[in-house]
DNA sequence: AAAGAGAAAATTGTTGACAATCAACCTTGT
DNA sequence: ACAAGGTTGATTGTCAACAATTTTCTCTTT
């Protein structure tokens, strides 16, 4: 279905680890789904070798969880792990919020403004496409992390979380969050950034996260007490233990 | 040196991964030296295919860097990378404090009182054995981490983090650290957590720890400042590159 | 003698085969 | 009929050899 197409990087192993995870994170492998090597490393066309490093890897990310003379296992998203992950988030990203306020100059801030100015016109324009927004509400929060300064920060957030939380987002079809209301969020925090204020700044991040924690919670919740969604598919060889 | 000692667990590759931690942390493997495949599976008994698991493992717990076609190097301690490092100890952990204030029982604050009490009588007979007083203060630090009750916040912490930071304490023989002043802060910190102040249990974690990474730095500049100090040895062969 | 190009050695990346472990099925006994 | 035990099949863990790349050394040239 996926037999080695484009980004070629200097090993195997990244590149499989990388397609691996864009297809878990997309549900073309389904979460709780158990990974076999066989199959897998003949549907990509390498040995065993790339394919066993590439998982470890994803073991590492927190996509998978490996069980000795056993094997892999898709992780299943479930509520808890999400409030989990996204409390961890508000610590991480608040902090950064902290440090942006410190480091970004006149120039930043006004370049961020800008990127802001084009979400609000794109609102104004597309009054319902949410799902085009979600990529512009990285946007920010990535640029704000990157402001931090802090490279290790930097690393476990865009790195080794972001696969997580994106997973999240995308198999919660949340279209209860109300953009408008984020992009108001997101200025009240650039505001404090850009005076500077790094108190408020992590303090109006964390309150955001904790908004959009919230508003995922309830719609897990609601996905739950509903049948099997669409996009979600779960084949019979490949399901859920137990 | 160090060939196939003690704990046997499941899978080879854990068990070299365990091993070359503690190699690591311990300074044993130097740090910026090569990590040479062929030697150390040589050294180990195993062959390459469960190293290399060990080595991607330890990539993603951030003790080595790997380059593709050329090898895996053991990180090179610096002063930013620990300040980058303990910043994001301090938004963690002072999350952590703040969830236990929450979380913790009367039960549990006893039981942490006792510890504290026993590192109080433990520095009244030894007056001046700091590194033992080390193994205590991460129990408490650790105690406080499995009291906030966040699964992801633990492992993030205890798992992937503590390995770099032990080394950053271990390597630098932080005499100036004052444990009667980090244990006054201890009992600080729990105070909040029984009266349940989150707020200021969070912000007491945060100086705890601010002042610790201060302190580091301080020993890493007169460390840098000095000869190569014995402990730390560095091979010709292994030499970091430029 | 120094610098650069080229060849040789060593190291990493990858592969296919073997060994060990686990899961499922079948058989057997009560 | 059901439970327990053993057997078969498949999957994972490990190994040793091959391919590709890098590094080192040597030889040539200026």
């Amino acid at each position: 279905m996926n037999p080695l197409i484009p980004i070629k990087s200097a090993t195997l192993s990244e590149d499989i680890a990388q397609q691996l995870t864009n297809a878990i994170v997309q549900g073309q492998i389904a979460q709780g789904s158990k990974i076999s090597e066989p199959e897998l490393a003949k549907q990509y066309g390498v040995s065993r070798g790339p394919l066993r490093e590439a998982i470890v890897k994803l073991e590492g990310l927190g996509l998978v969880t490996r069980t000795a003379n056993v094997g892999a296992r898709v992780i299943q998203l479930n509520i808890q792990d999400m409030l989990d992950t996204f409390t961890m988030r508000e610590a991480l990203e608040g902090m950064a919020a902290r440090l942006a306020a410190s480091n970004m100059t006149q120039d930043d801030v006004l370049r961020l403004t800008h990127l802001l100015d084009e979400h609000q016109a794109h609102l104004d324009a597309h009054k319902d496409e949410h799902y085009i927004q979600q990529g512009s509400n990285d946007d920010f929060h990535l640029r704000i992390i990157h402001a931090s300064g802090n490279a290790k920060l930097i690393r476990l957030l865009t790195e080794e979380l972001y696969a997580v939380i994106r997973m999240y987002r995308r198999h919660t079809s949340d279209q209860r969050s109300d953009p408008r209301q984020a992009l108001r969020e997101h200025r009240a925090i650039l505001d404090a950034i850009a005076n500077h204020e790094g108190d408020l700044a992590e303090l109006l991040m964390r309150r955001h996260i904790s908004r959009a924690s919230q508003l995922l919670k309830q719609a897990m919740e609601q996905a739950v007490s509903l049948p099997t969604k669409a996009g979600l598919p779960i084949h019979p060889a490949n399901q859920p233990k137990q």
